[in-house]
Formats: C-alpha cells, sequence, structure tokens
DNA sequence: GATGCAAATGCAAATCATTCGCATCTTAAT
DNA sequence: ATTAAGATGCGAATGATTTGCATTTGCATC
C-alpha cells in the first residue's frame, strides 16, 4: 500500500525525515512507511496489523512497534496522543504543521480540523499557572460524523 | 474531608444534582462528595485510595469506584477524559461551565485554564466533515510549571 | 416498620494494552 | 570481513480496567 498522490514521496521523505543517530532497520523503516501513508493517527495494534497483514505468521513482533514507537517519539518526529473516544493510544508522525481532529464517536474515524485556530494559548493560563512554559497542545472534538447518526 | 468555602454546599448539590434514577447508596454518595470536593479532575485509583484512607483494611472495592463512574457517566453528570500526560483516565463532575488544564509534564499538577476560548467550532471543520455534529470537545495544554524545570 | 426484588457491591479472576528480561540477530563503523 | 552496540523476538510481567457470581442493600409496597 504505497503512497497515494506522489509516487516515491514516502521514500524521499524517509532519506530527507530519517532522525539523526537513529538506526534503520527494516522494522523501522516499515512502521515509518506506514505511518507516513496514513492520513489518520494509527494504534500500535493497527500498526502490526498492517505489517504482518501479508504473511501467514507475524513477522513483526509487538514488542518491536511499541519499541520503535517509542524510539521515534524520543527523537521527536513522532507524536502520541490519547484520544478520547479511544482506549488506547495513537501515532502519527510531525509534520511541520501539527494536527488536530474531529472523532466520531460510533465510527471512531477522524477528521483533520481545517488548521490550528487557537491564538496565543498562554493568554488562556490563570494565575495560578504564572509561569508555566507551555510546549505542547491537544485539541479534539467530539461527536458524530454525517454517516452515523446519534444512537 | 468536607468542602472548603461554602459548609454543607457539597450536601446541598447532591441534593440539587442527583441524576433522575440513580440509586443512592453509600458508595456512589461518598464517591460524589471526593469529586465535588476536588479542585482537579481525579483516577480511580486516587478516589479509591480517599475512600479508603482512614480504615484498616479496604470498605470499598475498585470495581465500585468503576462501575459509579461509569454509573455518573452515564447519567451525564461526570466527565471521563484521558490526559496525554498521564496513562490512566481522569474523571471530574460535569459543571455548568466546562474546564480545561495545562498540566505539567513532570509533577503532574493540573492548572485550570482561565476559560473556554475556543470560539466557534464548526468553523475548524473541513469539508470531509460535512455534517458532524459536535457533542464535545477537550483541549489540553502541557509543558512545565514553574516550579519544575525541564529536565 | 416488615417484605421482596431489582439493582448494587465485593471479591477474585479475566482482559487488554503496554512494558520488560533475556537470548539471538543486525546495523554500521572499522 | 569483523565486531561491538544496539535492535529484535519471544514470552512472561505489569497495571489499569472489566466481568462473573454470590451476597447485600436501597427503596417501593404492604
Amino acid at each position: 500500500m504505497p503512497c497515494k498522490m506522489h509516487p516515491e514521496s514516502t521514500d524521499r521523505q524517509i532519506e530527507r525525515n530519517w532522525p539523526e543517530g537513529i538506526k534503520k532497520t527494516k522494522q523501522r523503516i516499515a512502521i515509518y512507511r506506514i505511518l507516513a501513508d496514513s492520513d489518520t493517527p494509527l494504534s500500535a495494534a493497527e500498526i502490526y496489523q498492517t505489517l504482518n497483514q501479508n504473511s501467514e505468521k507475524p513477522l513483526y513482533a509487538f514488542s518491536t512497534v511499541y519499541r520503535c514507537l517509542q524510539t521515534f517519539e524520543d527523537a521527536g518526529v513522532l507524536a502520541k496522543s490519547v484520544l478520547i473516544s479511544e482506549e488506547t493510544a495513537v501515532y502519527e508522525l510531525r509534520t511541520g504543521t501539527h494536527r488536530h481532529y474531529a472523532i466520531c464517536m460510533k465510527c471512531h474515524r477522524k477528521f483533520p480540523l481545517r488548521s490550528c485556530m487557537l491564538g496565543d494559548l498562554r493568554r488562556m493560563l490563570s494565575e495560578e499557572a504564572e509561569g508555566f512554559e507551555i510546549t505542547g497542545h491537544q485539541l479534539e472534538i467530539y461527536g458524530y460524523c454525517s454517516s452515523c447518526t446519534r444512537s
């Protein structure tokens, strides 16, 4: 399942974005590729499934998936988040511009928001939080998408 | 550990806000009280600990805590969320105005944000999300509070 | 106030995502 | 090619949450 609109772009992206000092192994490359080709954040289980979908018995271990994700996160190329609507963590590559999603509570599809319209986050801090150093944020909208009715 | 500024207000709040058709048991009342008296969202473990802090052997079971929280959530008086910085879910009573927090990645303290400054969330939806019915949202700022240095 | 039944609780066992220990295999630098 | 540091695979361990089931309790009814 290579990428969609620009053939080869994933390979080039790997060349350019591969984090400094991180060994290239076939597992890591495969996981990176899956993340790069996905347009929504993926869970470890989804990545594991995609990795092993074409083989009889698993070629890649679950622990490897988690360890690679951890490695990418430490290296700063991956963002981990825990969505309210799911019970498990999901992961996506950090692109230049981060993303937020509207998540359907029924089908669990994730729709990227137009853009991050959060202005000055610092202004939201109260006096008690004086001196708080902001390093990140997370916004999530949830509800029901047009294909799913409420109940 | 009764409430802080207004003696009895918790009892009155329980009278007024107790959800329709939900039996009052001492466990549920105790859990509601703990949530009402807390100024930050609490995890199930924190609630369990508070419940049992004054007795030799546990008076209340963990499963009861989870089941009560589920009941309150279903009844709509409780909001569950999974913060990025923690591994476990946290819970808080739904007050009229919902809250968001700045969370310290080191000490895990939660500082309520001044207010929800998110304007029209619908405008953030992209075309693909046409027809999405928004039922809630979650915003979270993370970083390091003034008492904790970065590393 | 006593009674009955549906619903709630306590306990322990089960589940599910995630992490860890350790022996073996790979990467990448020499 | 050689090799040491680091990565992987496997299965067992962990920790949060859920569940089955026997027992207890809230509360509507007498």
